[in-house]
DNA sequence: TGGGAGTGCTTTTTT
DNA sequence: AGCACTCCCA
């Protein structure tokens, strides 16, 4: 057992070791969180402090649960099937399925996507004979789930306008929609697996009891509601163990409150307060980089990271014309290092926003680089995928009116929109679901509805006793959706994902068969009798399907560059990180200068960007970038500055290309200064001239504005705008055509 | 019913 | 620019 503790610096180690008490652990980029985490799970049931029953550990991910499990599996020679490893969503729905009766569920519910949730909206904005200019649907749903994730029901939301007194309506009816279909979304899981212990309190007590060590990961991204969610668990005297970092705190925008970690460390009285500092990951010039720029956020819980590795290379900083040379740049030195030996896998390309990844692809695709682009579309979340999923989820359940509404003119059998306005209207005055409402208007409205009918309850009488791959090949041929897409042009990517459904159903049915083991602890009041059974291999898969549906994207090529947002590279690491765009407006995003809190998450990305990489970083730039169809002008990132100097060797040319082993055309070749320095008058100054002789960066005076640097500009002759910040007025968009401004 | 044209939006995103 | 969505007509 001692072991467990070889190899953990002093920190980790007092970390791991604690009593079983309150606990935050302020853990900085690189410095061995995780394995803290699991280290400290090991190590109470090694010591016998607590049975594997007694634990509940909580991610945000599934990856990171899977992670956490498989790293726990490792460490320990016992069965690690007690306890509770998972995400907030996956145990919700674990408890749900459980006390499904006393939470108010079918036992068959299911969980709608986000995708799903929209259309649930619109679905009733339209029967309420919303006007949806008045009331977008998109920021309906966010609404809904802003308040859930506030840990508000609608009596609860304050509404002190008339807009936001109607939201709260719509917002009882949606929940009305929901519970009528059978279905929750993600925010509800958690809340209703919140209401559920506080409100039933021989459960509550029971869980209190069972789970005596409560421990949670990226707590610094937890929202109200989750907090929330642990204190129930934690409330009955259980330990909580939060492992976080307050830099590293970038899902602001969707509702994170940093602000947790402190209100955790006064609420429960927190005493031990360790910070992991040592970073095992880059050489110090990336953490004093880092460090440096982290510096400038206000209300830091403080934190310094350092290394016994060496300073190891300076950063590259790299200033482009344009974002096509840019990422020629990128492609170039990209194909340097693959040439020296470097593993594609281990070289990053990460950007603020995914539009950006375009131009990046395009250079890399002509120099040969392979690469893999993250984030998108998920398999499970593909169109294909989720009108076979459809079908699935109505035969476990014909009242889910979002599935219903999905395939039921899908193939084309001859249901028209007419006929679906009827049947909404029908359901609507009957409070009834759509299948409900058809077996109503089956008889007289055609033979189209009941075949459909028919065709839904076939599959589920074929359903009973045959395997579940068997079913959706049943599906796919009897729906007749496989046939469509295969007669369709351009389609056989979504025929071959039709196949891959029917074999992750294969894989998922073995790797679950007989998985689930009875919980050793005592059985909870009311819960199943059998414990833990195991429920309908459909509904398990559908809900895996749901919550799950990143799983089954990660073909993760190990082979390619990796590109992606700077959002998903969090908790990753790479041997070479390009950090591109780093252009004031972009990196930090426009959105977000306004105001500081904005700024200082912006900050923080940039942190996390910066904290990827382990030997060398590139920053790059670009004087003009494609955006939205126009080109805009921009200010190197202040970010960009708020590095020390002497951290950062400017380049000008790519190595490659000086060897004379780049497509690069010389006369595009950037000149010796860094071209951000000077903007407006390298390569493109042509466009960067603005008309009147403006330029980026320069002074400018306003008639009323007053005085006011130039910070970028957008379109052009009659069109032009510049943005303008002003000492006074702050940031201002003008036309030109319109607005005076005057060389100061 | 389905396709073509017109319109509007466009930061980050897991579950 | 590119994409998703809506609307309208054949």
């Amino acid at each position: 057992m001692s072991s467990l503790l070889e190899n953990l610096n002093p920190e980790q180690r007092a970390a791991v070791t604690l009593p079983a008490e309150h606990a935050l652990v302020l853990a900085g980029a690189g410095s061995g969180k995780t394995r803290v985490l699991t280290t400290r799970i090991a190590w109470l049931i090694a010591q016998g402090a607590a049975r594997p029953a007694e634990i509940l550990a909580v991610t945000f991910t599934n990856k990171a649960a899977k992670e956490m499990s498989a790293r726990l599996a490792a460490l320990l020679p016992l069965d690690v099937r007690g306890m509770w490893i998972g995400t907030f969503h996956g145990l919700s729905n674990r408890l749900l399925r459980t006390h499904y009766k006393e939470a108010g569920l079918p036992q068959t519910f299911q969980i709608l996507d986000s995708a799903d949730q929209l259309a649930a909206v619109k679905r009733l904005l339209k029967a309420l004979n919303v006007d949806e200019e008045r009331f977008p649907p998109r920021e309906l749903a966010q609404f809904i789930n802003a308040s859930k994730e506030q840990g508000l029901r609608a009596e609860a939301v304050e509404a002190w306008d008339e807009p936001t007194r109607r939201r709260v309506e719509l917002l009882v009816e949606y929940e009305r929609q929901c519970q009528r279909e059978g279905v929750v979304d993600f925010a509800e899981l958690l809340l209703r697996a919140h209401e559920l212990l506080s409100r039933n309190e021989p459960l509550l007590h029971h869980y209190q009891q069972r789970f005596r060590h409560v421990l949670v990961d990226e707590f610094q991204d937890s929202n109200p509601l989750q907090y929330r969610w642990l204190k129930r668990f934690a409330g009955g005297g259980a330990a909580l163990f939060a492992v976080g970092d307050d830099d590293q705190s970038i899902y602001g925008f969707r509702g994170a409150e940093v602000a947790n970690l402190r209100t955790f460390e006064r609420e429960f009285g927190v005493r031990h307060l360790i910070r992991l500092e040592q970073n095992y990951r880059s050489f110090s010039n990336i953490l004093d980089a880092a460090n440096a720029l982290i510096r400038n956020n206000s209300q830091r819980l403080g934190k310094n990271l350092w290394t016994e590795r060496g300073g190891g290379e300076p950063l590259r900083l790299y200033a482009a014309g344009n974002d096509t040379e840019e990422a020629r740049f990128i492609a170039d030195e990209t194909r340097t290092l693959l040439r020296q030996g470097h593993r594609p896998g281990e070289i990053a390309v990460l950007y603020r926003a995914n539009a950006q990844s375009r131009v990046v692809e395009h250079a890399l695709f002509s120099a040969g680089i392979a690469y893999r682009v993250y984030g998108g579309l998920r398999f499970f979340e593909r169109q294909e995928v989720k009108h076979a999923l459809a079908y699935l989820r109505l035969v476990a359940n014909r009242h889910d009116d979002t599935a219903f509404a999905r395939v039921v003119n899908f193939p084309v059998r001859g249901i028209g929109s007419r006929t679906l306005e009827q049947l909404q209207e029908l359901a609507r005055s009957h409070d009834e679901s759509l299948w409900a409402a058809s077996a109503r208007l089956s008889g007289r409205s055609g033979q189209s509805l009941t075949a459909f009918m028919r065709l839904v309850d076939a599959m589920a009488e074929g359903c009973a006793g045959i395997r579940l791959a068997e079913l959706i090949e049943q599906v796919l041929k009897h729906s007749g959706l496989r046939a469509h897409y295969q007669s369709e042009r351009d389609a056989q990517d979504r025929v071959a994902n039709l196949e891959e459904l029917v074999h992750a159903a294969g894989q998922f049915e073995a790797e679950h068969a007989g998985a689930v083991a009875l919980d050793s602890a005592p059985l909870a009041p009311g819960g199943d009798a059998n414990g833990d059974r195991r429920a309908e291999p459909l509904i398990e898969f559908l809900t895996y399907a749901a919550l799950e549906s990143g799983e089954h994207q990660a073909g993760a090529g190990q082979e390619a560059i990796q590109l992606m947002t700077v959002h998903a590279a969090k908790g990753l690491e790479f041997d070479a990180v390009f950090l591109t765009g780093l252009e004031e407006g972009l990196f930090p995003h426009e959105n977000s200068i306004e105001q500081d809190r904005g700024l200082e998450e912006e900050r923080r990305l940039m942190y996390v960007a910066v904290t990827r990489a382990r030997k060398r970083l590139y920053l790059t730039l670009s004087e003009a970038r494609m955006l939205h169809g126009q080109t805009r002008y921009r200010l190197p990132s202040r970010f960009i500055e708020e590095i020390p100097p002497e951290l950062i060797q400017r380049q000008s040319v790519a190595p490659a290309a000086a060897r004379g082993t780049s497509s690069m055309p010389m006369a595009h070749r950037p000149g010796p200064a860094v071209r951000a320095a000077t903007p407006g008058r390298a390569a493109g100054a042509r466009e960067a001239e603005l008309a009147h002789g403006l330029r980026i960066g320069q002074s400018v005076h306003h008639a009323r504005f007053g005085q006011g640097v130039i910070l970028g500009a957008e379109g052009r002759g009659t069109d032009a705008r510049v943005q303008v910040q002003f000492t006074q007025a702050g940031v201002k968009w003008l036309a030109l055509s319109v607005a005076k401004l005057t060389p100061a």
